[in-house]
RNA sequence: GCGAGUGUGGCGGAACAGGCAGACGCAACGGACUUAAAAUCCGUCGCCCCAAAAGGGCGUAUCGGUUCGACUCCGAUCACUCGCACCA
C-alpha cells in the first residue's frame, strides 16, 4: 500500500496501484499474480471436490475422455495440448448442464520401466509409482477438471485383476489361443511384437530391425471381427475420415476366389495346390504358379529332386533376407522352377510350379497363380524367366492386344478372349461367372480375405499383466480360476542383462498347483501387450473402485459410450482398433450395451518447434513446467488453444505465449477497472441484465450486440466445431470492444448494467480456457459459487440485429464503394438507392447496364458493358 | 504405386449454404507516457504504380472451367505431409 491522490507515487511490482475513473479514486487495483491465484484455486477446488461426479440416471451425461498417458515422469507439450482441449470440452459441457465424466489415469505397464530397472537398478514398480506422482502433480498444476477419485493405473493389481479376468472371458469364448507361429521379434526389446507394432520392418518403439522367429504365442482372434470392425466404421460419423480410411486399409478386405490346381499325383498327403486370387477372370491366362518358400508342399517337391541343392540354396537365401528387404517393392522378383507341374482347374492344362521370393506364406494360401499379361508383378517375373504370356482380356477400343507388343501388364477392365465359354464376356461379369463355374466343378469357391492378422498379445517381458494361464502336464492349458485372481506380478525380482524375463527364474511364481488335478504345474510367464490394458480402461473409469466386477452394468450403461475421445492420430490403428475390438467382444458377451466405444473422436495435431516434432534428440523441447511457472497454466492453455485449430499441427512460439499472457493481463485490468463501480450498482452479479433495447443509444447498442455475438460465437465454436482458436479470438474482440467503449464513452454516460452484463459473460465464457483467473475474477465481481458450476450464458437473438448494415457495391464484380443502409432493405429499393449513388454513377457513366444483382444486407453488383 | 490430407501477408492463422480476402494474435515500424527502460496506450502494416494524397492495378500453390461474382464449386498440374504397400 502506498501514496494518496495528493502524493503520487511510482508503483513497483507487487504494489497495489491507484486507479482513476471519472476523475475520482475508485479502486485499488491488484496485480495479476497468476502463481498465487492458480495455487489458491487448485487447492480450493480440490478441497471442495467440485469435479467429482456420480452415476445419476436422472441427469443427462457426457463422457469426455483424453487418452491416458504413459507415466514417463515428465509432461510434454503434446499432453498439455491434449488435456487442454479435453478440459475446455468438459468444462463447457458441465456449464451446459451435463453430468460430465472426465477421468484421468495411467497406462502404466511397459518397457521403459523395465529398462530403467536394468540400467539404474530401480524396481519398475517404484520407478512407475514415482513417475505417476510426478506427472500427477504436473497435471494438477494445469488446473484440469478431473475427478481424481476415479484415477486408475493399469499396473495396480486392482486394475490388472480385471484385465486378467477379461482375458479369461476371451479365452472361454475361444477368442484367445496359443499357437506356434512365425512372429515378429525385436532383438533389442527382447520380445515379440504385434503386426501393428512393426513399422517399415522395424520396431515402432526402438527402431531395431525386426526378425522372424517361430514361437509359441498367445493371440486374440481379432480376425473374427474383421468384417464388423470394417462395416461399423460407417456408424462412426463423428470420427475423422482419415482415421476410418487408415483402419479400412489396415483391415484390408479383398474379395476373390480360392481355387485348386490339382497335382498329377498325391505327394505327402497333398493332392492339390490351393491359390487365392482376386482376378479369377484371368484364370485362362495362367502360365505358371508360384509358392512361398515356406509353403508346406515345398518339402515334398524337393524329395528325389535332382536340383534339390540349387532350390534349397535359393530358399535359404530368401529366408535370410530381413523383413524389410523381403517385403520391399524395390526387391527384384526372383524365383526358381521346381521341376513339377500342376493342372489348371478350368483348362486341365499343365502349369509349372515355381518358388518365388515375393509370395507371402501368411496371406491367402501362400500360393499364387501367375498371369503375366494382367498382373504387373507376374509380367516382370515372366519376362525375367522367359515364361509364356497369354492375353485373356482385350481392352475396349484397342483392336488386338498381343503379348509380344506389351511393355507392361494390362490390369484394367476389358473383354475376355482365349477363355473358352467366357469369350466375349466383360471381365467384371466373368469374375462372378467363373467363380460360380469353379464352385459348380468343386474346384474352387468365392473367398473374402483380410490383411488383418490375429493380434499377438504375449510379451516375453516382466512389466506387464501376467497371462492367467497354468500349464499342467496332465491337464494341459488351464485357466486360473476367478477366485485366484489376480495373478500377482512379484515386485522383488532380479533383472538379467540378457533381457530374459525375471519371471522365468522366480520359482515361487512359476511353480503352482494345477487348479484342475491339484498336481504340480507351472504358470505362464509371458505377460500381456500393454495395448490389452488400454483396450478397456474407459470402461473401468465408469466403476473405478468396484472390487467385485471389472465394471458394473449400471455404471457402464449410464456413461458409455465415450461422447468425445481426444488423442493423437498415432493411435489411429493400434489402440483405436483394439479398443473397438474389445468393445464388440464385450457387447457379444453381454457385458456392455454398446458395440462401439468412442462416439466422437478428435485427433489432435502435433506440437512442433521450428517445423519439427519436439524431441530430446533434436534439442527443441519446451518444458511445460517451465512455461507454467513463468506464465501460469492459464496462459499455457490459452496459447495452445489459440495458436491453431486442434487437428492441425501447432508451431510453438514463445512470443505467442507472451501474447496470450498479455491478453489475460488485459482482461484482468478491465475487470479491475470496473469492479468498484459494478459493486455500486449491485453486489448481486448476473441475473440476466435487464436491458431495454429500445432505450439504448448507439454505443450501448453496439456493445450489447458484441456481447451477444461473442456468446453465440463461442458457444458454437466450442460446442459444435471445436474451433477453440476462433472462440478465443472472438473473446479477444469482445475485450477490445469493451476497452474501446471504456475509452470512448465518458465515464458518467457509461451504462453500468450493460458493462456488468458484458464482464460477467466474459468471465463465464473465458473460464473453460483459463479457469483460474476467471474464478478469481468471478469472486472479485461478486459472483456466487464457482464459475464451473454456473450455467453457460445464453444470448439474445434480438440484440444481434443491427439497425444499419454496410453493403458492398460492385461494378463488374469489383468493389467500388460501401454504403450504410437500413437492415433488411429489400432488393429493389437497394438497387434503386445504389444506382442513384454518385460514385456509382461515375463508374457506369456512358456504359450499358446489363444487369443488377442485389443481395439484401450484403451487396449490389452492377454488370455493365 | 494406391489412399487421405494440406497449400492464404514476414509468421501462427480468420473468412468457404459462392458475396468486403487477411478477423484475432505475433513480429515490424512510427508516436504518446518516462530522466531512461519495462509495462501500457494511440497509429501504420499483402504486393505494385504514383513525389504524396486521391486514385488505380495485381493478389488465397499453378493452369483452365462454371458464375453477375470463386480462397470457397468443377477439371488438370505441381509441392509438401500422413497412412498402406510384392496382400496376388
Amino acid at each position: 500500500m502506498g501514496g494518496t491522490a495528493e502524493e503520487p507515487f511510482r508503483p513497483n511490482r507487487g504494489d497495489k496501484v491507484l486507479f482513476f475513473l471519472g476523475g475520482s479514486i475508485l479502486a485499488m487495483e491488484e496485480r495479476y499474480d497468476f502463481q498465487e491465484i492458480e495455487q489458491k484455486w487448485q487447492k480450493v477446488w480440490e478441497q471442495s471436490a467440485i469435479y467429482g461426479v456420480k452415476t445419476d440416471p436422472a441427469k443427462p451425461k457426457y463422457y469426455c475422455l483424453e487418452m491416458f498417458p504413459y507415466p514417463s515422469g515428465q509432461l510434454h507439450m503434446g499432453h498439455v495440448r491434449n488435456y487442454s482441449i479435453g478440459d475446455v470440452v468438459a468444462r463447457f459441457k458441465t456449464m451446459e448442464g451435463f453430468n460430465v465424466l472426465h477421468p484421468m489415469g495411467w497406462d502404466a505397464f511397459g518397457l521403459p520401466a523395465e529398462n530403467a530397472a536394468i540400467k539404474h537398478g530401480v524396481p519398475p514398480a517404484q520407478w512407475t509409482t514415482e513417475n505417476i506422482a510426478n506427472m500427477r502433480s504436473q497435471l494438477k498444476a494445469m488446473g484440469l477438471s478431473y475427478d481424481w477419485e476415479r484415477e486408475i493405473a493399469s499396473c495396480y493389481p486392482d486394475y490388472y485383476k480385471w484385465t486378467q479376468w477379461l482375458f479369461l472371458q476371451l479365452y472361454k469364448a475361444n477368442l484367445a489361443y496359443k499357437k506356434k507361429a512365425n512372429v515378429n521379434w525385436c532383438p533389442s526389446c527382447a520380445t515379440v511384437l504385434a503386426n501393428e507394432q512393426v513399422v517399415d520392418g522395424a520396431c515402432e518403439r526402438c527402431d531395431s530391425v525386426v526378425e522372424k522367429k517361430a514361437l509359441e504365442q498367445w493371440f486374440f482372434r481379432i480376425t473374427n471381427y474383421a468384417q464388423r470392425l470394417l462395416d461399423d466404421l460407417d456408424n462412426l460419423p463423428g470420427w475423422p475420415d482419415k482415421v476410418k480410411t487408415m483402419q479400412e486399409n489396415w483391415i484390408g478386405r479383398s474379395e476373390g476366389a480360392e481355387m485348386d490346381f490339382a497335382l498329377p499325383e498325391t505327394m505327402g498327403g497333398f493332392d492339390k495346390i490351393r491359390v487365392y486370387t482376386t482376378r479369377q477372370d484371368t484364370i485362362f491366362g495362367v502360365t505358371y504358379l508360384v509358392l512361398a518358400p515356406e509353403h508346406p508342399l515345398v518339402e515334398e517337391l524337393l524329395k528325389n529332386n535332382e536340383r534339390e541343392d540349387e532350390i534349397r540354396a535359393f530358399i535359404s537365401k530368401v529366408l535370410n533376407l530381413s523383413e524389410i528387404d523381403r517385403t520391399s517393392t524395390e526387391t527384384e522378383k526372383e524365383g526358381i522352377f521346381t521341376g513339377h507341374y500342376c493342372l489348371n482347374p478350368m483348362t486341365g492344362e499343365q502349369v509349372a510350379i515355381w518358388i518365388g521370393n515375393y509370395v507371402l506364406v501368411d496371406y491367402g494360401t501362400g500360393a499364387v497363380m501367375g498371369v503375366p499379361a494382367h498382373d504387373q508383378r507376374d509380367f516382370e517375373f515372366a519376362n525375367k524367366y522367359n515364361l509364356p504370356i497369354r492375353v485373356v482380356i482385350q481392352p475396349e477400343g484397342i483392336a488386338d492386344l498381343k503379348a509380344e507388343d506389351m511393355d507392361h501388364a494390362y490390369v484394367d477392365k476389358g473383354t475376355l478372349v482365349n477363355s473358352d465359354a467366357f469369350n466375349g464376356m466383360p471381365n467384371e461379369d466373368a469374375l462372378g461367372a467363373i467363380a460360380t463355374e469353379l464352385e459348380k466343378l468343386g474346384k474352387g469357391s468365392r473367398k473374402i480375405n483380410f490383411r488383418l492378422r490375429d493380434w499377438l498379445i504375449s510379451r516375453q517381458r516382466y512389466w506387464g499383466t501376467p497371462i492367467p494361464i497354468i500349464h499342467c502336464s496332465t491337464c494341459g492349458e488351464v485357466p486360473v480360476p476367478d477366485e485366484q485372481l489376480p495373478v500377482i506380478l512379484p515386485d522383488d525380482v532380479e533383472f538379467k542383462p540378457s533381457g530374459e524375463s525375471p519371471l522365468r527364474s522366480r520359482l515361487d511364481f512359476l511353480n503352482c498347483q494345477c487348479p484342475q488335478c491339484g498336481g504340480e504345474a507351472q504358470r505362464e510367464t509371458d505377460t500381456m501387450d500393454t495395448f490389452v490394458c488400454s483396450s478397456w480402461y474407459f470402461l473401468r473409469y465408469c466403476s473405478p473402485k468396484n472390487e467385485h466386477e471389472a465394471f458394473a452394468a449400471e455404471d457402464v450403461d449410464y456413461w458409455m459410450n465415450v461422447d468425445q475421445y481426444i488423442g493423437g492420430v498415432e493411435h489411429a490403428i493400434l489402440h483405436l482398433l483394439y479398443a473397438r475390438f474389445f468393445t464388440k467382444v464385450f457387447y457379444d458377451l453381454k457385458l456392455v450395451a454398446v458395440d462401439e466405444p468412442f462416439k466422437n473422436l478428435l485427433t489432435q495435431g502435433m506440437v512442433l518447434m521450428d517445423g519439427a516434432k519436439m524431441s530430446k534428440s533434436k534439442g527443441n523441447v519446451v518444458s511445460p513446467e517451465e512455461i507454467i511457472s513463468r506464465y501460469g497454466a492459464d496462459t499455457a492453455r490459452l496459447f495452445i488453444l489459440f495458436a491453431a485449430p486442434p487437428e492441425r499441427d501447432l508451431e510453438w512460439s514463445d512470443r505467442g505465449v507472451e501474447g496470450a499472457h498479455r491478453f489475460l493481463h488485459r482482461v484482468w485490468r478491465l475487470v479491475q477497472a470496473y469492479q468498484p463501480s459494478l459493486r455500486q450498482v449491485t453486489t448481486l452479479m448476473l441475473q440476466p441484465a435487464d436491458i431495454n433495447l429500445s432505450e439504448l443509444n448507439k454505443d450501448d447498442k453496439e456493445l450489447l450486440r458484441q456481447i451477444n455475438y461473442t456468446v453465440k460465437k463461442v458457444t458454437e465454436d466450442v460446442g459444435q466445431r471445436f474451433n477453440f482458436n476462433t472462440a478465443v479470438s472472438a473473446i479477444m474482440e469482445l475485450v477490445n470492444a469493451m476497452y474501446i467503449y471504456k475509452e470512448k464513452v465518458p465515464a458518467e454516460q457509461q451504462n453500468l448494467a450493460l458493462i456488468k452484463d458484458g464482464i460477467g459473460k466474459l468471465i463465464l465464457i473465458l473460464a473453460p480456457f483459463a479457469p483460474h483467473i476467471c474464478e478469481e475474477l468471478w469472486q472479485i465481481v461478486g459472483g456466487k459459487g464457482y464459475v464451473y458450476q454456473q450455467s453457460w450464458p445464453s444470448y439474445n437473438e434480438k440484440a444481434l440485429v443491427r439497425d444499419e448494415v454496410e453493403i458492398v457495391v460492385q461494378v463488374n464484380g469489383k468493389v467500388r464503394d460501401r454504403l450504410s443502409v437500413a437492415n433488411g432493405l429489400d432488393a429493389d429499393t437497394l438497387k434503386a438507392q445504389v444506382l442513384e449513388n454518385e460514385r456509382v454513377q461515375s463508374f457506369i457513366d456512358g456504359k450499358n447496364v446489363v444487369k443488377v444483382i442485389a443481395v439484401p444486407n450484403k451487396l449490389v453488383n452492377i454488370v455493365v458493358k
